[in-house]
DNA sequence: GAGTTTGAAACT
DNA sequence: CAGTTTCAAACTC
C-alpha cells in the first residue's frame, strides 16, 4: 500500500516518513456508531485494505505478531504530557499562516494556530486562536480594539491582526481574524505571534492559497463568498505574498504583511481546490511524501486521498481540496455530534466535502458522522460547494477551542469525490487525513500517538485521550529531542515495582538490605517496554550502540544504567522550528558506575502505547539471579519468561513493521534481514554453546530488527551472550532460557512450546516441524491468535506480582496432584514461589520457608519472606511499608529529575557521557535523599511507638 | 538415551 | 466447567 501506517508513536517514524493518516473517526466524538460506521467504511473501502484490516477489530491482535497492518492508527499527542510552559507543537503539524499585506518585518512574520491534542499550553510565541491568549506575552502588541466579534490586536510592529473571539454559546473564537462583516479575513502576524501550527491540520504548500469560505451567514452551508487567504507561509518560506485580490475587501487593518508568504493559497481554476505546498517545513497531508499527497500549488489539486478502509485509515489520495476557513457565525447544531454549518459552541467545524469534521474540544476535530443533517454543506458533493468534490474542506474555527486551523484533505480517493459522499448517508464517510509530517518537523511523530481508526474502542479512546487535557501531563524531552511523557503515576505507581518504582526502590533496597530481585516485574510493564523498544528501535541511535550491552562484553558485568527513551519529537520547550529528530529513540545510559559492587542495573526510559499511558518505563535489570535452574514453561529466575511475550513481541514486531516498513514490499526484505539476524545470533550462541544461554529477553521477531539501526532495546538489554553475565537477564536478572525446545507435535506453535509461549522464534531447538520462524509466520500469526482466543491471557506472565512490593504470585495457580509441588513439574516450585491458595494442588508442599524459594527481592527489603498460603493477608502490610516512601510523587519527582538533566544537557548539547553520569548521579541523589528520609521516618515512628506504649 | 512421570495445554 | 486427551518437560533409570 502506499501508505504508512503508523500505529505507536510517531516519533519513532523517520524524519521522512509522512505523518500517520487520520481519519475522520478519529476525529468523531466516541460513539457507540462509530464502530459500526468505521466499520462500513472499512467495507466500502476495502478494496484499499492492505489485507490487515480484519485484525482491526480484534484488540488482541495487537499483540500478534503479525505481518498485517492492522491499525492505521494516528496518534497524535495522545498521551503526551506536554509541558506547560513547553511548546507542543509539533513542527510536523504546525503550519504557518502568514497573513498577507503586512509589511514584513525582520522576521517573517508567521502566525502559527496550533491545533494540538491535548495541548494546552500555547508557548508564548504561540497565537492562541479560540479563547485563549491570542497575543503572546512576547507580543508587544496589544489589542487595540475588538469589531464585533473580532479583536483587533496590534503588533509591535504595527501589524495589526483581527480574531474573532469566541462567543460563548456560539462558534466563535475564530482563529482567523476577518473582518466583521464577513469579508476578508485577514490573519496578520504580530511580531510576537510566531506560529500558527496545526496538529491535524492540513499542509499547507509553500505556494498553496489557503482559501477561506467566508459564509454571508452563519450556517449558510456553502460560504457564500470563498476567501482567499494569503500569506499564508510555510514554516520555510520566507517571501510574502500579497493578499489576494479574491479576498474581498479586507477590514482588517493589517495592511502588512509579515513577510512574503512563501506558502501560497492557490486557488483552483474553478477555484474550488486551493493547494497548498509546502516549502520544506510545512506538513503534508499525505502520508507519503512526494506520492502527490502534498497539494501542489496550482489549479489541479495535487494531493491524492488515499483510503485505508481495513484499518480504518483513509489516506487522501484525491487532490487536496481547498482548505477552506469558514468562519460562520455560530449556530447551535440540532445535535451536537451532527456537523452541520453550525457548530456547537467552543467547538470547530470543519467541512470538507460532504464531510465534517467537528473540533469539539480545543485540540479535537470531530467528523460529524452526519455530514449532511444539517447543513447543506455536508452532502454537498461537488455541487455545492466545489471543494466537496475537489476535497474543499471548510474549516471554522470555533470559540475557545484554542484550535485555530486545521488542515483538512478530503479524501476524493476511496470516495469517490461526489458520489461516495452523497452515497454514504449517514454514516459519516470515513474520510481520513492524512497527516503528513514534514520533512522539517521530524520530531511531531513522537507526539503523536497512534489509534486504531478501524477499532472503535481505539478510536474511543484515543478520543477520550483527545479530549483529556493534557494538563496532567508531562512531556519530558529525551536526550534525543524526542517528547516523552510521564507515565501517570496512577500507572506507574501500582506497579513501580517493575517499572521505575521498581528501579528507584533497588537502589534503596540494595543499600538497606540485600538487594532484591525485581523478578515481579510485570509483564504489562514489559510488554510495554517491549512495544516501546521495538518501535523505538529504528530510532536507535548508533552512538549508542557503544554502549550497548550486546556489545559490552566485559562491560556488561559492571554495573549499568539503562536509560533508554524515545527521541525525534522536538522538545517540549523549544519551539516547533528547532525540533529535530534524532534517530535514536533509545538510548541507554551506562552509569559510570558509582560502586563498582552495585548490582547492573538497567534503566529504560520508555514510552509506551499502552492504554493506560505508562510513558516511562524504567526497568531495572542485573539483579543478581538467584536461580540458575531453568524453568519449566519458561520462568525462570526471578521473573518469568512468559512476561515476554508473543503478544508484546509481535505487536512490536508488526509495529516495527509497519513503521520500518511503510511499504508492504518491504516485508519480505525484512524478513529475509531477520533471517540473517536471525543466523548471526545463532552463530554467537552456538560458538558460546558452553552457557547455551539464550538472552531472556525475548528475542525480537527478527522482521523487527531488520530495519533498527540501531539496537533495540531488547538488545540492549541483553546481557552480552557470552560468560556469566549472559545468563542474566537485563529486566529480571533472570536467567536466560536454559533449554531449547523439543516439540515434536505441536509445532512449536503451541504453549506446549516454550519458545513459543515465551513469544520467541525457536532458535537452536530440537524440535520437529517447527513452525516457529519466520518462514511460517501466518502460521505462527495464526497460532498466536489462536492461543489468544482461547485465552486472551495466554501470552501474559503467570508469575507477577499483584502490586509493588509484592511477592510474585502464580496468576493460576498451580494444579499438582502428585508432585506435593517439590518438583518442577510445579509451576510454582518452578518460579520459586511458594504455592498460594489459588493453586488448587494436592497435597502440596511447597510453602514458605523454604530455603530454596527464593522470596527476596522487595519482600527481604520490607522483610517479608516468602508469602505462604495462609500468610497472604500478611502482605498488605508489608506492601504498605513497601510503598510508604516511593510514592508516586516520590518516583515521579526522581524521574523527573533525571529527565531534566537529560534535558539540560541536550540542550546544551552536552556529550552524552556527561549526561548519562548526571543522570545516573541525580538517580542516585535522590535515592539517597528517599533512603535518608525513610530512615529519619522510620525513626520517628519507632520513637512515637515507644511513647505511645510507655 | 529411552522410558516414565507429571501437569499444563488443548480438546471435548 | 469438568473430564479427557495431548503434549513436552521433568524425571528416572
Amino acid at each position: 500500500m502506499s501508505t504508512y501506517r503508523v500505529e505507536y508513536l510517531s516519533d519513532s517514524l523517520d524524519d521522512t516518513e509522512p505523518l500517520p493518516e487520520l481519519s475522520f473517526e478519529d476525529f468523531l466524538e466516541p460513539t457507540s456508531e462509530k464502530s459500526s460506521q468505521h466499520m462500513e467504511i472499512d467495507a466500502l473501502d476495502s478494496e484499499e485494505d492492505d489485507g490487515g484490516g480484519d485484525e482491526l477489530a480484534d484488540p488482541a491482535n495487537d499483540s500478534l505478531n503479525t505481518p498485517q497492518f492492522k491499525k492505521n492508527v494516528v496518534n497524535i499527542l495522545e498521551d503526551k504530557r506536554l509541558n506547560p510552559s513547553g511548546v507542543t507543537v509539533l513542527k510536523s503539524h504546525a503550519i504557518k499562516v502568514v497573513t498577507a499585506g503586512g509589511t514584513p518585518p525582520a522576521n517573517a512574520q508567521v502566525t502559527d494556530v496550533k491545533i494540538l491534542n491535548k495541548f494546552k499550553p500555547v508557548p508564548s510565541n504561540t497565537l492562541k486562536i479560540g479563547s485563549t491568549t491570542i497575543a503572546t506575552k512576547s507580543t508587544p502588541g496589544t489589542i487595540t480594539k475588538t469589531l464585533s466579534n473580532l479583536t483587533q490586536i496590534k503588533t509591535k510592529d504595527g501589524q495589526v491582526i483581527f480574531v474573532q473571539k469566541s462567543v460563548p454559546g456560539t462558534q466563535s473564537g475564530t482563529a482567523v481574524a476577518g473582518s466583521p462583516s464577513g469579508g476578508i479575513r485577514r490573519l496578520v502576524a504580530p511580531s510576537g505571534i510566531q506560529k500558527a501550527v496545526l496538529s491535524k491540520g492540513v499542509t499547507l504548500a509553500s505556494t498553496g492559497l489557503v482559501k477561506a469560505a467566508v459564509p454571508a451567514k452563519a450556517s449558510t452551508p456553502v460560504p457564500a463568498t470563498a476567501i482567499t487567504l494569503k500569506g499564508i507561509q510555510p514554516l520555510a518560506g520566507s517571501s510574502a505574498k500579497a493578499p489576494l485580490s479574491s479576498t474581498p475587501a479586507s477590514t482588517s487593518a493589517s495592511s502588512s504583511l509579515a513577510q512574503p508568504a512563501k506558502i501560497q493559497v492557490v486557488r483552483t481554476a474553478d477555484g474550488k481546490i486551493i493547494k497548498i505546498n509546502q516549502a520544506g517545513s510545512s506538513l503534508l497531508l499525505n502520508a507519503k511524501q512526494g506520492t502527490g499527497t502534498t497539494v501542489t500549488p496550482g489549479a489541479s489539486a495535487a494531493s491524492s486521498v488515499k483510503l485505508s478502509p481495513s484499518t480504518g485509515n483513509v489516506v487522501l489520495s484525491k487532490p487536496v481540496g481547498q482548505v477552506v476557513v469558514r468562519t460562520e457565525t455560530p449556530v447551535k447544531q440540532a445535535s451536537g455530534s451532527v456537523a452541520s454549518t453550525s457548530t456547537t459552541p467552543g467547538k470547530m467545524l470543519v467541512q470538507s466535502g460532504g464531510k465534517q469534521i467537528l473540533v469539539s474540544s480545543k485540540n479535537i476535530i470531530k467528523l460529524s458522522p452526519n455530514a449532511g443533517a444539517t447543513s447543506s454543506n455536508t452532502h454537498t458533493t461537488g455541487g455545492q460547494t466545489p471543494s466537496a468534490s475537489s476535497g474543499l474542506h471548510a474549516i471554522q474555527l470555533p470559540g475557545k477551542g484554542g484550535v485555530q486551523y486545521v488542515r483538512v484533505l478530503t479524501n476524493n480517493k476511496s470516495a469517490p469525490a461526489t458520489s461516495a459522499t452523497a452515497s454514504v448517508p449517514k454514516t459519516m464517510q470515513t474520510q481520513k487525513i492524512t497527516v503528513v509530517r514534514s520533512p522539517a518537523a521530524k520530531s511531531a511523530p513522537a507526539t503523536a500517538t497512534t489509534t486504531s481508526a478501524a477499532a472503535a474502542p481505539a478510536v474511543a479512546a484515543s478520543k477520550a485521550n483527545i479530549a483529556m487535557g493534557s494538563t496532567n501531563k508531562i512531556v519530558m524531552r529525551t536526550m534525543g529531542g524526542s517528547i516523552v511523557p510521564l507515565p501517570s503515576m496512577q500507572t506507574l505507581v501500582p506497579k513501580r515495582a517493575l517499572g521505575a518504582s521498581t528501579n528507584a526502590s533497588k537502589p534503596v533496597s540494595a543499600a538497606s538490605s540485600s538487594a532484591t530481585a525485581s523478578g515481579s516485574q510485570e509483564s504489562p510493564r514489559k510488554h510495554r517496554l517491549t512495544d516501546l523498544n521495538m518501535q523505538l528501535k529504528q530510532l536507535a541511535s548508533a552512538s549508542s550502540d557503544a554502549s550497548d550491552s550486546s556489545d559490552a562484553g566485559p562491560e556488561a558485568k559492571k554495573p549499568r544504567y539503562v536509560i533508554t527513551m524515545q527521541q525525534g519529537s522536538q522538545k517540549a520547550s523549544q519551539p516547533v522550528q528547532k525540533l529535530v529528530n534524532r534517530p535514536a529513540n533509545v538510548q541507554r545510559v551506562v552509569s559510570s558506575s558509582t560502586s563498582p559492587n552495585t548490582p547492573k542495573k538497567i534503566y529504560n526510559f520508555v514510552q509506551s502505547t499502552g492504554t493506560n499511558g505508562v510513558k516511562y518505563m524504567i526497568c531495572n535489570s542485573g539483579v543478581p539471579q538467584s536461580s540458575t535452574s531453568a524453568m519449566r514453561r519458561g520462568y525462570t529466575g526471578y521473573v518469568d519468561n512468559k512476561l515476554r511475550r508473543p503478544l508484546s513481541i509481535s505487536s512490536q514486531q508488526h509495529r516495527l513493521k509497519q513503521i520500518s516498513t511503510p511499504q508492504q514490499s518491504k516485508h519480505q526484505q525484512l524478513q529475509a534481514q531477520a533471517k540473517q539476524r536471525i543466523r548471526q545470533q545463532q552463530l554467537p550462541t552456538e560458538q558460546n554453546a558452553p552457557t547455551k544461554v539464550e538472552p531472556k529477553l525475548p528475542t525480537l521477531p527478527t522482521g523487527l530488527k531488520a530495519n533498527a539501526p540501531a539496537k533495540p532495546l531488547f538488545d540492549i538489554l541483553k546481557p552480552p551472550a557470552t560468560g556469566a553475565a549472559a545468563a542474566v537477564d537485563a529486566l529480571g536478572g533472570m536467567t536466560s532460557r536454559r533449554k531449547h525446545c523439543n516439540c515434536s507435535k505441536s509445532q512449536c506453535l503451541k504453549l506446549y512450546c516454550d519458545c513459543f509461549a515465551n513469544g520467541e522464534f525457536c532458535q537452536d531447538c530440537t524440535c520437529k516441524d517447527c513452525f516457529n520462524n519466520l518462514d511460517y509466520e501466518v502460521e505462527r500469526e495464526r497460532a498466536i491468535r489462536s492461543c489468544l482466543d482461547r485465552n486472551p491471557s495466554a501470552f501474559k506472565p503467570k508469575i507477577t506480582a499483584p502490586n509493588s512490593g509484592d511477592m510474585r504470585l502464580h496468576n493460576k495457580g498451580c494444579n499438582c496432584k502428585r508432585s506435593g509441588c517439590l518438583k518442577n513439574y510445579c509451576e510454582c516450585y518452578e518460579a520459586k514461589i511458594p504455592c498460594t491458595s489459588i493453586c488448587k494442588c494436592v497435597g502440596c508442599r511447597n510453602m514458605e520457608d523454604r530455603p530454596d524459594v527464593d522470596m527476596d527481592s522487595l519482600d527481604g527489603l520490607m522483610g517479608a519472606k516468602g508469602l505462604p498460603k495462609d500468610k497472604a493477608s500478611n502482605k498488605q502490610s508489608n506492601e504498605n511499608r513497601a510503598n510508604m516512601y516511593f510514592t508516586d510523587d516520590v518516583i515521579e519527582a526522581t524521574i523527573m529529575c533525571m529527565i531534566s538533566r537529560i534535558v539540560m544537557h541536550e540542550k546544551q548539547n552536552m556529550p552524552v557521557e556527561d549526561t548519562e553520569r548526571e543522570v545516573m548521579e541525580e538517580l542516585g541523589e535522590s535515592l539517597n535523599q528517599i533512603i535518608t528520609f525513610a530512615k529519619k521516618k522510620d525513626d520517628t515512628s519507632h520513637l512515637d511507638e515507644s511513647k505511645t506504649t510507655s
